[in-house]
DNA sequence: CGTACGTTTGAGACTCCTCAATTTCTGTGG
DNA sequence: CCACAGAAATTGAGGAGTCTCAAACGTACG
């Protein structure tokens, strides 16, 4: 996917439809590819922010580490997705970034997103597109996190991460890779890895969800979306205005 | 606040030094400001979204009525903020608004947005630098609200309102005004009503928190920001580039 | 083959929830 | 100004869910 056309352009092109002349502006945005291993820190918390970057291929997540020892995993990202555009207007990090797994990021400097702005009123929607679909997921965990039972914390994780990568790709089936352990996906839900186990075991033992050695198994995602509580459709997204 | 000067202009000149121009650029955005009154709903989860409003006066909440019955809510409106930038580029609203009292709001069309983008960079830029605060206020708050204990968590709400009642006014003192029932605090902090009045009594005890008729008496915010485990510092904003 | 890491399982403790009863506050009309 | 009704807040008791600690097991990798 990321080889073929650039990330910006493959992202934003779930917000609306490109033209050649968007799409060759978009790559002129990302620099070189640089390849990052597995654990790598992207940035950290506090860190100057002066540019953000595409996610070319591997998962990528960003944390928080609190004052209590915990460790809170904040977003996740996926092949394709933007990272750290967040601190436009910041002048520091406001989380720390870190690989999952090998993968391969291009930076853009805040400065040309800038640019491109004064140039194209079309592409400037769709950036804003992007800030509201990254909003709108984040709410939606907020509102599955909060009040919510340790099953539907995890069958809601499960089930986002399988509707994003469905996103980028259509034909999806039902297993596919997942390379976070049971502790990563204790500090996304806030649960302890004790119960994400028990929890998990207890969906195998129901046949909603299989696991083994990075892959995921999902043979019914209608059935795990309801336990998840999971209502919202993320996916109904306006054709920008001109 | 709202009277002499345009709420948006208000609120945007936090994020960056306002020319005359922009103000009175900005100032045109607004239409007539109407009275809402209290426990109103501005508009539901699922409405069509074709505008944003901004709020003169009074206070209001983002919400949503899960499946399981319970309401959740995810934002809370101050005097001045900006309500529903985040359906942007959404056909339908993600969740409802309503009033916690009585105030004035001015609506504004997504459309008049985008004439702005064509105009000013300038602006553009600070449009998304809202966005950026927005979004990093709720992933703050998801950081804060799921792995964290009662007192943490109701330490983190009431510091966090404190907080953005100084942002707006920087003369605020100890006392203040807080319209929100127990009942309603719960739902932001995902908590029940009964261990929400458990916890401010143990607040109260302490010296941390007196709360009477609608009034907030913070003695020690420094305290009760420790208590919330509140370290970042969403208030270094970077002046935008031109 | 050994070591390290991730996962599973068990037992006891603690936090928070639910339900229900009581008290306090707030606003209204007499 | 008082009496009242309705809402909001407090308090208590018992129970469910999740945590922590600890040990055993499995799996990947040197």
């Amino acid at each position: 996917m990321s080889q073929q056309e650039g990330c910006i352009a493959q992202h934003f092109s779930h917000y609306g439809r490109l033209t050649e002349n968007d799409r060759r502006r978009l790559e002129t945005l990302e620099g070189s590819s640089t390849t990052v291993g597995k654990g790598q820190i992207l940035w950290y918390e506090g860190d100057a922010a002066r540019d953000f970057c595409t996610l070319g291929q591997g998962w990528a997540y960003s944390f928080r580490h609190m004052e209590d020892g915990t460790r809170h995993i904040l977003e996740l990202f996926l092949p394709g997705d933007v990272i750290g555009l967040r601190e436009f207007s910041f002048k520091q990090r406001l989380s720390s970034v870190a690989m999952l797994e090998a993968g391969e990021i291009r930076l853009v400097a805040y400065r040309e997103l800038i640019a491109l702005f004064r140039e194209s009123t079309r592409l400037t929607s769709l950036c804003l597109a992007v800030f509201s679909y990254q909003q709108a997921l984040l709410s939606e965990r907020l509102a599955h996190l909060s009040r919510r039972s340790a099953r539907q914390r995890v069958a809601y994780l499960l089930f986002e991460i399988f509707s994003r990568l469905k996103r980028n790709d259509q034909s999806l089936g039902e297993s596919f890779r997942v390379p976070l352990s049971q502790q990563q996906m204790a500090d996304a839900v806030g649960l302890s890895p004790v119960h994400v186990s028990r929890t998990l075991s207890a969906f195998r033992q129901e046949g909603l969800v299989k696991r083994s050695r990075g892959w995921l198994h999902l043979p019914n995602p209608v059935a795990l979306a309801h336990e998840g509580c999971v209502s919202s459709d993320l996916h109904e997204i306006v054709e920008p205005l001109e």
